[in-house]
DNA sequence: TTGAAAGCGATACCAG
DNA sequence: CTGGTATCGCTTTCAA
């Protein structure tokens, strides 16, 4: 009989407290979540032997009967197993964490989430989405790996640090990878380098003439992490040609900005413009259209996402458009970096980029 | 000395494999994860000891010599608590489950999310979510219920069932609530009343002298639980007047097919059209127009979202606006039901609606 | 002020 | 084929 509890006393208060606790908003009065221990006094037998039934374990043999009478008591008392618990007994989960990136961006990142997520599930991850809004860098490494992830797929948008990548590391994640335009010390990396957008529309505008480009850098901070290497991608293209000249205009996401920007356009002597994206490039038609600017017979207009609604435009918009890998490719990454941790960082690249000349270019 | 481990030998090899299984992928190599004890130990005091200095406990006292020492031990180690062992042993969490919507939904839904993340976690709730694609009813709801949250803020859009509310419910979860366009038994409710988007629209049109009101609705499936409510407020509104006809319109989202609804858009005789929402109204304005069909003369066009696109076509598009409260109020309502979750389900109205006349009605 | 120890729920070993 | 039991990491009561 091992031990005896010495003073149980306050024990048992103590669950009590949480089992008749008040019940749970709908349906009839619930006394307690039930436990693998409920499941196995009803049916009559060990926990051991409902954990076996229940997880289908190949190398006990149970009984028919037994199995059933198992299966019978949890779907009697809704038994749900207790992830938390089975993930502490068992040193690891197959959680995959993924920070939700400070900024809601684009629909095809957000289409590849899905994609990714669904394909993680297929590989049997759990999938969870971490909202670290208002968290900063290390803190939210932390934040991370209190949950003890298998991975982390973080954006690559510089919230993680090095440091951040360590106490992950060390907390027992196998796969630390980051997803966006940068890179971080120490962590695989899907990266999205978006200065092949910027080059990929400035040789566009380039090679159809244009010498003095403007690219709109849009006002609101979250944008800076793709825009500024945009801009970068642009000046880098237009290096090559020593009678180009880049002109980086400020634009935020109204309608009065644009008039704005609009309204000084004769002075800005531009040939061309990447509007950063098809939305601000459709705000700046307007209002470039509005104050009697031709396009593209004045100034050539690109924008980037080909969205259907650009194409609706008249002139219908020239765009960049960008081409992510499968979700799948990138779900068998991660699994191929949580079986075998022991590799060095890998760094994939992954935006294919295409100009796309429709009217306004 | 109570018992004495009869054969511990299997459990230290076992631990052994773990302690010194592979290095982390990046940085020096690890040996293991530091615990509790790890840090104790290093400070040379109780795992107690630590527990108390790391939280704060305010009901014991400890010498700032030995806090210290506790500190600086984590913090060389990188220890960051065990969050399921924790909520284990405390038999409750802060989390709050945000399964992730089937569809991606407008910007208006997920600003509202991210607010609702930031809300959340200012009263210290700890806001996950979970991606459920690819499962049905009632194994998403089993599935949310392993991580035992306190709380769930399930989408309304038919996913969770009363058998599912039921499992979380008995799971521990103090709050159940829906947010979208249906409610659930069982649940409380954040009703986003989508007919009532189409009962303004309907409102505006009919006000304006149209009779013929054609609907779009999306071919996509996964706005089914959108669509058919605003359509349904459509034809509530036109009820009260008996000259008035609504017509269902197909539509998908893309040019083609666009250009077919267009096509025999003489013969359908609609005198007016509510677009769904302001992409839609975009694409069949473009294809309206180039089939030589004047909006609003020969049919007034509206749209919803009030989004800052639709705002910049010629002619500018009339929409419904809608608002949705702050993520504040509605973090504040699931930390009341939290507290007290004994009350009856509620339910709650959120959608304001205004229809927003510009120029193409 | 600190330490010893019980126990949250699930699992997997070994013995019976 | 089934049961007893130690263990994962952490918190908290009681005792020293």
């Amino acid at each position: 009989m091992g031990h005896i509890p010495e003073q149980p006393a306050h024990r048992d208060a103590e669950r009590a407290r949480r089992r008749d606790s008040p019940p749970g908003p709908p349906g009839p009065a619930r006394v307690s979540t039930p436990t693998s221990a409920d499941v196995a006094r009803l049916a009559g037998v060990s926990r051991a032997t409902v954990s076996y039934v229940l997880n289908n374990a190949g190398s006990v043999r149970i009984s028919e009967p037994t199995r059933r009478r198992v299966r019978a008591a949890a779907d009697e008392l809704g038994y749900v197993p207790h992830a938390a618990a089975r993930s502490l007994r068992a040193g690891h989960s197959r959680m995959v964490l993924m920070p939700a990136p400070a900024m809601p961006v684009g629909g095809l990142y957000s289409h590849l989430f899905s994609e990714l997520q669904w394909a993680l599930r297929r590989l049997d991850y759990t999938v969870v989405q971490f909202g670290s809004l208002g968290m900063s860098g290390d803190d939210a490494a932390r934040a991370w790996a209190e949950l003890r992830p298998v991975a982390v797929l973080a954006p690559g948008d510089g919230t993680l640090t090095p440091r951040g990548v360590h106490v992950l590391a060390r907390s027992g994640a196998k796969a630390v990878v980051t997803l966006g335009p940068q890179r971080v010390e120490g962590a695989h990396a899907l990266l999205m380098d978006q200065r092949a957008v910027g080059r990929c529309a400035a040789e566009h505008l380039l090679g159809r003439g244009s010498t003095r480009i403007g690219v709109v850098v849009p006002s609101e901070p979250g944008y800076r992490t793709f825009s500024a290497p945009r801009l970068a991608g642009v000046r880098a293209a237009a290096e090559a040609r020593p009678d180009a000249r880049v002109v980086p205009l400020d634009l935020g996401y109204d309608e009065q900005s644009a008039v704005e920007l609009a309204g000084r356009w004769r002075e800005l002597g531009l040939d061309a413009v990447f509007a950063y994206n098809d939305e601000y490039a459709m705000l700046l038609l307007r209002a470039l259209q509005d104050a009697g600017v031709d396009v593209p017979g004045d100034t050539a207009l690109m924008g980037a996402d080909d969205l259907l609604l650009g194409r609706l435009l008249r002139p219908r918009l020239s765009t960049v458009r960008m081409e992510l890998p499968s979700g799948q490719r990138l779900a068998e990454l991660v699994d191929r970096v949580v079986r075998d941790p022991a590799g060095a960082p890998e760094v994939h690249r992954l935006l294919g980029v295409e100009a796309v000349r429709r009217e306004s270019t």
